[in-house]
Order: structure tokens, then sequence, then C-alpha cells
DNA sequence: ATAATCTTGATTTATTTTGACCATGCTTTA
DNA sequence: TAAAGCATGGTCAAAATAAATCAAGATTAT
């Protein structure tokens, strides 16, 4: 049995089927009405099939002339990255480590320098937050600087 | 379907491309007339596209032959785009506000759309954090932000 | 049986559009 | 040359529109 969701989401799929642009630009109260369904639950779909995890980068307005747009991030093998990535990187990384690992990137032309810069910005504000606010445990800081460091380097290979 | 006041606010930045001055004048009644609209969504139009947060001023004069002056701010050094910086993202800001900042600067060519990327996905990731992890108050998620956002922006602004 | 996922609707927030009324600066006229 | 009149632009708030959030309830998968 399909779900709604699963129904609206490949309908959202073929509207980038069809239109050989890389984003589309829908109306949530439309594409309700259009599905007989109450408006929250296109952003379930949006939150539950088009992340930024999984390649899409949404932008939206309320009010007169509002819009929902989905852009499709390009990737080749996002799969076969994402999974080197988890070697790479894994489930826990120290600061060190991911500040090696971006330099190698960097070295390797795989990210520009301003990337780099911004990836250890974000990163660093991270250790501040888990450290000075949370008094989050190492291991625990070492978990979720992974995560963050795994979602910047995945988003970056879907450009 | 474009709001006027996006259309509006277009046709200003042509003016802005054809006129290679970093200043326009134009008359609100006419421009309303354009755009069969009334002269107060004009006004709209400027507060909302054209403020000096997003580097313009206005300078305006009632009466006969009156005028509305449009310049375009420019930037002397890197610490005076920082402080502008400062002032642009203030001590807290939505999600909302700092995608919309994002793509405003990307517009602009002030970061690229991997740079651009990588900072939504950064915020993404601070929101989710603040959010499941730490249940901040929506208050201290944007304030959160804030600091993240100014981080990014400022060390790119460095470079 | 429990957890995950989906559906729904009430409430909140954001944006645009419109109009009534106010302020200011030329121009004309007494 | 002062007053009156006309031509502009400014402000503010209400109405219209539309998306986001949140949490509760329903369904499905494990």
């Amino acid at each position: 049995m399909n779900s709604l969701t699963k129904v609206i989401g490949d309908y959202i799929v073929t509207l980038f089927d069809d239109s050989d642009s890389s984003e589309i630009v829908l109306s949530r109260k439309d594409l309700a009405q259009k599905f007989g369904c109450v408006p929250s639950q296109i952003n379930y779909v949006l939150r539950s099939r088009f992340s930024p995890e999984q390649g899409f980068l949404i932008q939206s307005q309320r009010g007169g002339h509002g819009f929902i747009r989905i852009m499709q991030l390009r990737f080749a093998d996002c799969d076969e990255y994402a999974e080197h990535l988890e070697d790479l990187v894994g489930s826990a990384i120290s600061e060190q480590d991911a500040r090696r690992l971006l330099v190698r990137l960097q070295d390797r032309d795989v990210i520009t320098p301003r990337e780099r810069l911004l990836a250890e910005v974000s990163i660093r504000n991270l250790e501040e937050n888990g450290r000075a606010l949370f008094d989050l445990p190492p291991y625990k800081r070492d978990t979720l600087r992974a995560v963050l460091l795994k979602k910047i380097l995945v988003s970056l290979a879907m450009f």
C-alpha cells in the first residue's frame, strides 16, 4: 500500500524528470489540493524525502505569491562516496583528525581553501557549543563532530 | 508566478545594471503607474529589497519634481565588510532569515553556491543538535545560529 | 507490543497588497 | 512676497494570502 507521502514524493520526482532543470518551484496549497490533503502534509513529504542529506535544498516564501522551491544537487556516485566517507570519518573523529582530513582534501583540490576554512569554523563552533554550553564528554563531541563533518563532505560532493 | 514586489525589484536591479553608476534616480509615481500599483507599493519594494542591510541607501524628496535616489553601498576593505556583516546578522537570527541572507550573498557573488550549501548544512546541523539533543528554546537557537553564521561570514570575509 | 512513520488540523508566522491620511516642496496668483 | 494650490513622496495599519510548526491521533512495520 502506497502512502500518500510516497505518492506525493514520487510526483515531485516526476516534476524533476520533466523539467530538465535542477530545480522546481511549486505551491504548497495547490499541491495539497491536487492530492486532497492538508498543506502540512507537504512539509512532511519534504522533510522526509527531500532533505539536504538526500541531495535537495529547499527555499520557500510565505504570504502572497508564496512558493516552495526544491533544488536538486548534482551527484555522480553518491552512495559509493558516502560509504567511502563512512570509512574515512567513521562514527567519531577527533578535532585534530578532522582538521587533518580537511587539509588533505584541500591539498587534493577536492575542496577550496575557503571551503576548508568554512568547515573548520563550523566544526570549531560545534566544539565550543558542546564544551562550554552543554558540557559534553569528549567521546560525545567526537561523535557529533563526525556527524557534522560527514554531512559537510557529502553535501559538497553533490555539487 | 512572480509577485509584483519581485517584478519591481528586478526591474530596479536592471536599472542599476544599465546605468554603470552606483546610483539611480526614479519617480515613485511613475514607477507605480508603470506597474499598475499604488505608490506605497514602491515603498514596500524599497523597504524589503533595497534596505541598508542589503547594501543600499535611499534618499528622496517630496513635492514637485520629487524623486527617489537609490545608492548601492561599496565597502572599502574587509574589516568594514565584516562589521557590516555583524550588523546584518545581529545577535539572533531565524533559520529563514539566515537562509535568505545566504541566498542574497550568493546572488551577489559574495559566496559560491558550494559555500552557501556548506553554510546551510552547518546551520541545519546546529539546528538539529539544538532541537533534538538539547531541547533548546527557539530563542536560544536563534542566538546560537547567529553566532555561527557570523563566524562563518566573517571568516570568509577575511579571505 | 512497540517503534517508526504518516496524517491531520489548530495555531503561528511571514509576505504582499491596498488605501486612507500625513508631510513637504515647487508654482502660481493675489 | 505671502498664501493657496498642486504635485510628490512617506507612514501606518488592515486585509489578503500562504507557508511553518507542533502535537495529537492513526497507521504500518518489526
